[in-house]
DNA sequence: ACCGTATGCCAACAGGTGTTGACATGCAAT
DNA sequence: ATTGCATGTCAACACCTGTTGGCATACGGT
């Protein structure tokens, strides 16, 4: 029983542990799940490849802990309902352009069923509940919250993976313009059915 | 030389080289082009791997032959201007319905340059081919092409890559009536610019 | 019948993979 | 000072990968 409050102290591998995070996230994103191999992400983060298998147990559970993902979405009680759409791409478009992880996710749920499932489960059940918070129409919440997520992720992947070239050279502000009244329509529009 | 007009006369492995492409299909939309091994192709077309090197020459080779796309969109000049978007829709998702390649191709360009680099080339020729057939301001071409390729791929990477289930459940036909209008404006509408 | 070639299989290579265990070293508490 | 544990290194395992060359067989033209 350690005198103080300090729930649990500070380890000393702590540095290493983040080391081999920050590494792993890169290599995903850049190479994918398959290509980004524990000895390139060991060699980047300076450390021994067995160091991860001791601090992570296997790959997959390192790739679990690099790309544990927080949309960081607002809360959408308090914006306009109109201006819905442009808040969430702008939301978006910043929260990817400076962390790693999104892409990571993005490239390795093409081929690795866990990383799909933890997709899914961050639009299933981020998104949703923030869509959800502005009441519409419980039974098309779902169905809202997952086009939303389609515009989305097209973006993000013809931006950052694809890189298809009109895409990449946009600039955000113009972007915005363009998806937001997007999102807004299936935000708030009237169903088509 | 001979006698009749038959330019190449079909060869006895006709049948192997198509049973590899079909099964290398397969694969690489099941598995991605990492996880797709030859050996594996090779096992579901009932050949010995070394058979996929001779007529492919290598992996890449096989995949470049595999992931041949056509859009094969229709001519855009007959439709009427306002239809422009639904077309396009119910064409994407009628093309991508029957044909894995598409989806072969979506998996393997988020960790294969080579894939990528073809993804490029089909949106960027074709569909702003496509799109520059219905005389627009031509400086916007590029872009409202790169925004349809964004929500069209955006669409086919939560319904048959990362299989959100929002999506995966509606049917087409409403699918439609939600996009549709999407494409429509970025095909069409004002620049917000 | 013969011969050149196409088609196919087998075995192996060289290299890379995730993963494991044994062994050294350092720190912290007794 | 000594013990115990955390931290780190090294070497190796077992397996899988793309790829290659050699060898058998069957076909088609002469």
């Amino acid at each position: 029983m350690t005198p103080s409050a300090q729930p649990t102290q500070p380890r000393r591998s702590d540095a290493t542990r983040a080391s081999i995070l920050r590494a792993a996230r890169e290599r995903f994103a850049a190479d994918g799940y398959e290509r980004a191999t524990i000895r390139a992400i060991a060699a980047d983060a300076q450390i021994d490849p067995s160091m991860v298998m001791r601090y992570y147990g296997s790959k997959e559970g390192l790739f679990a802990a690099a790309a544990e993902f927080d949309l960081r979405l607002p809360d959408l009680t308090p914006v306009p309902p109109a201006q819905l759409g442009e808040v969430l791409v702008r939301h978006f478009l910043a929260r990817w352009e400076g962390d790693e992880t999104l892409v990571a996710l993005l490239r390795a749920a093409s081929t690795n069923p866990g990383a799909a499932e933890r997709m899914r489960g961050i639009f299933a059940d981020q998104l949703t509940a923030a869509v959800a918070t502005f009441g519409t129409d419980p039974a098309l919440t779902a169905r809202r919250a997952g086009l939303v997520a389609s515009q989305i992720l097209g973006l993000a992947f013809t931006r950052y993976i694809v890189r298809l070239p009109p895409i990449v050279d946009t600039p955000p502000d113009e972007l915005v313009s363009w998806i937001a009244p997007t999102l807004q329509r299936y935000l708030t529009g009237t169903s088509p059915g």
